[in-house]
DNA sequence: GTGATAGTTAGCTATATGACTAAGCATGAT
DNA sequence: ATCATGCTTAGTCATATAGCTAACTATCAC
C-alpha cells in the first residue's frame, strides 16, 4: 500500500480549494482566458495564476498564449483517476460485506442444526 | 459522537494526503484500532491522531473507544458527494459536447446548400 | 497497588499555501 | 513611437499542515 501515487494527491489537493473547483466547473463549459477566469472570483491575477497552475500541474487544464492572451481548457479526462480511486473503494468495501454476508449465512445455516 | 460535514474542500483535502488515503484504504477492509493504523504508516502515534482526526471531521471514517481501544470504522457513503460531484462535471461536460456537435451538424448541412 | 498498554494533549519546528502589492515584459492598437 | 492590455515574476505576510518529543490520563493484568 506504500504505492507512491502524487497523480491522486496532486489531483485532490488541487480540487480541495473552492476557488480552483469554480475554475473547473466554469472551464468545462468552455475556454477561458486568464482574465475571464479571474473576473468572477473577485481574486488578483496573480492568485488566479498561482491557482491555474496548481491546476495544470495536476493535469486539470492545459492552456496555451496566443500573443498576449492565454487560453485555458479543461481536461476531462483527468478526473478519472478520482473516479477510479472511488471505484477500487467500493469495490474492496463490497467485497468485505459479502465475506461478511455469507459468513452470517454460514453461522444461521450451523445454528439451525 | 462527531459531527459529519460533506463539504466538498474538506473531503478532498483529506483524500489528498497519501497517508490518509492508505488509512481509508485500511479500513476499506474492515475496523481497526489506532495503534494498528499506525504500524503500517510507520508514523508516531500522535501524527495518526491529528489525520484521524482530519478523516473524521470530513465525515469519511467514525470512532468509538472501549476501555482504552479507539476503534476506527469507514463511512463508505461520505464518498457520495465526490462522486456526485465528478457526475456534475461531467453532465456539463457533455452537455457541451452535444451542443458542439449540433452545431458542426448544421454547419456541414448548410454547406451542401 | 504496580506496572504495562493505548490513547491523548501540549508544544515545537519546518515547510507549504493562499492572499496581496509592485514592478516587469511582451503584444496589439493608434 | 507610445500607450494600453494581458499576463508574468518577485517578494511579502499570515495561517495551516505534517511531522516530532515529552508528558499526561485512563484502563487492564497481576
Amino acid at each position: 500500500m506504500t504505492k507512491h501515487d502524487p497523480d491522486l494527491s496532486r489531483l485532490f489537493h488541487a480540487l480541495a480549494d473552492p476557488t480552483r473547483r469554480s475554475i473547473v466547473t466554469r472551464l468545462v463549459e468552455g475556454p477561458a482566458r486568464v482574465t475571464d477566469l479571474s473576473v468572477p472570483t473577485g481574486l488578483r491575477l496573480p492568485t488566479v495564476m498561482r491557482h491555474l497552475s496548481v491546476l495544470e500541474e495536476a493535469g486539470l487544464i492545459a492552456s496555451s498564449k496566443d500573443g498576449r492572451v492565454r487560453t485555458c481548457a479543461i481536461v476531462p479526462e483527468a478526473l478519472e483517476p478520482i473516479r477510479t480511486w472511488l471505484d477500487e473503494q467500493r469495490a474492496i468495501w463490497e467485497a468485505r460485506l459479502d465475506r461478511l454476508e455469507a459468513f452470517a449465512m454460514k453461522a444461521m445455516k450451523e445454528r439451525k442444526e
